[in-house]
DNA sequence: TATGAATGAGTGTTCATTCAT
DNA sequence: TATGAATGAACACTCATTCAT
């Protein structure tokens, strides 16, 4: 509690600050032009700081786009924390794909420049490591499920599907997550949709037929 | 033979070659490096052309990335023109997701730079609107054949899916077009299969009469 | 000893102690890396000190060589009122070059930057002036033993004798004051040899005969 | 003598003549304000260049003070092949050291920059390193005169000799190159004195007496 | 028409200096 | 008075575009 101290704590805070208006404004300006087209000097300007601040902060561009995108992963590993749980495992298949890809999506609105940066060019093999390192994660989450609910299923085929149900939500996230909200609600519903037929053959568990709520688990 | 005499067809001639040749070239350096790192230098010299030639065909870069586009849109309808028949509209889904599918894989593996230039960052307002034409012609084809088959549907309906399937189709194209030939393999099942599965409710026609995967053939 | 009671001694006191720290630093840091590529935050940090309480002592990078300058100026003095004395005039040469150069020499080895800032590039017109300025001192201050030594010569030849002897000094500085401790004997011998045999053509006192190399001492 | 071959030879010889433009430019524009000071627009446009054009040539600014230096290399070794001869060795002593001093003395007033890059601060390792050979180099040149004239010194005293006589010159340049022409005049004449006076006593040849001009060589 | 050297506006980055705390 | 985060002018360098030949 003594004078440094709390100088030191309060300082370190509006660093913390800083670098989070600095990383709001960077996914702002990557998201409007692209990463290639972003300056930064624009996204000090949008931070409201100076272009020296920045440079206290990152040491060159390439490395605001790497915090950035260690933050969305960060915020993306949270999310798979706290969606994929293995009692998941037993409910009708449109309930898991409901509680899968909502939260998702919601996390997808959230993050100007999650696309600019980690769907569009490539940045650097750090951030293109990162990203592919995301991805699996993912499809080995999924995998893991599809493998709970279809224990019968071989590893191969498990893997594809997996791999296929993420890269169908990569794909169609656009649609539910840019437009209009009536476009939004329908490329939600038909992403859901798309999910649901292709999953649905696979599904031999019993929790997967079509049960009304209440049912649940026995 | 003297340059004088030199008719104006020939001039035009030698003036389409020149711009297959540097349209070619941009499609790869666009491929390799994206639209923003693709420099017109690198372009010119890899149509063995000087810098200023470039500029004698195209007026700015953005323009060649428009050309480009164009071209792609053009060969893209030839093979609308080729594939998307009405008496098509009979055939089993499955057969006919074939027919449309494979020739489109075909066509993406041929056409490096295509992706950089319509799914990646954003190039320019026309060729975004370009893009969007593109899409929506594929909708209307793909929202035609689905209405033959499925006269009852509503319009709405068959505007979503129709959306969708090309949504899908653009979501799985990377699987199916990148990687190892095994890989590619896999994606093409795999984006059929989705679209089949996304596809067969609609669909009434007796031949669409879902399989369970693994009795295919037999 | 409360705060308000602090005098104004010690606080100038405390003022002189971050002053020379300050310069200290400074000369460290001007003689590794040269006055234009230290940077004043480099010289802060070496100093113990923030880059802010710099500039309460030196309104600017220019004026912190230009203090070091004096510094190194008035120790520079020092040295002269010590070994400028008049009885000296009388020695035999080869003593008085002795007693010149010995001092000096370790003055400047030990007196980092001093180089940096006096013989490298142009600091500032002040700084210019100054070293100047110490320059024709030292030159004056030769040219009166010389003409202690030698009433006979003109005016003129005196000054260029001098001048040249002080240039003869800085020429071999480098050899006396840098490399290993054998290159820096060898460096002096040579410097008090070439001065030596310099001036005394000069010298019509009986020591300053010219004795030929090897049979000197016996 | 083809249009092709011509115009290669033209545009080669214009790239010559931008180097060497650039190249003085730089020359001025580093000795007026020091490698660090310079910039490399400033050299552009000196050079009456756009700064883009000075990229073509040179791919960053350490890279132009390198090509000057190696300029100034070139010229020097030229200098050295024309006045380091052995013929030279016989000659008294006042007569070699005219040769040898007053060409050097006229290159180096025609390289501006020569002092700012080679005697200034470190602009690189390569460059120190060129620098430190090049003195080596004419270390060793007058090491073989020396034992040309005296072939009974031993090997280190030779080298002593030649290096102190390099250092001698280095240091008392700038007195005979700055300055107006009456006191470069007695610069020129005073290095010249204090190289003869260091050197006479090692000199044993009888070439080497100061014998009226007319009496050379017997 | 083709060439490629030349252009110069614009970008990422540094660092001497300031100023709120 | 001390601090060190913040400032912003300035620089090295790039590359889309132009234009003399």
């Amino acid at each position: 509690m003594k004078d440094e101290e709390e100088t030191g704590t309060r300082r370190q805070e509006r660093g913390k600050k800083r670098i989070e208006q600095l990383l709001r404004a960077a996914g702002e300006v990557f998201a409007e032009f692209g990463y290639e087209n972003a300056t930064t000097n624009a996204i000090a300007a949008k931070a409201g700081v100076s272009p020296g601040s920045l440079y206290q902060f990152f040491s060159n561009k390439q490395e605001i786009a790497e915090a950035l995108a260690n933050a969305y992963a960060a915020r993306n590993s949270e999310l798979h924390e706290s969606v994929f749980r293995l009692e998941a495992a037993g409910m009708p298949l449109r309930n898991l794909i409901d509680r899968l890809v909502d939260p998702f999506l919601e996390f997808r609105r959230n993050s100007p420049g999650y696309h600019a940066l980690l769907a569009g060019s490539v940045v650097s093999r750090e951030l293109a490591e990162r990203s592919h390192a995301l991805h699996q994660q993912m499809v080995q989450r999924i995998a893991n499920l599809v493998r709970l609910r279809n224990p019968h299923l071989q590893d191969e085929a498990i893997q594809t599907a997996a791999e296929t149900s993420v890269q169908i939500v990569k794909a169609m996230l656009p649609l539910a997550v840019e437009g209009t909200s009536r476009q939004r609600e329908i490329g939600r519903r038909e992403l859901k949709l798309v999910l649901e037929r292709y999953l649905a053959p696979l599904d031999k568990s019993p929790a997967s037929r079509q049960i009304p709520r209440g049912t649940k688990k026995r």
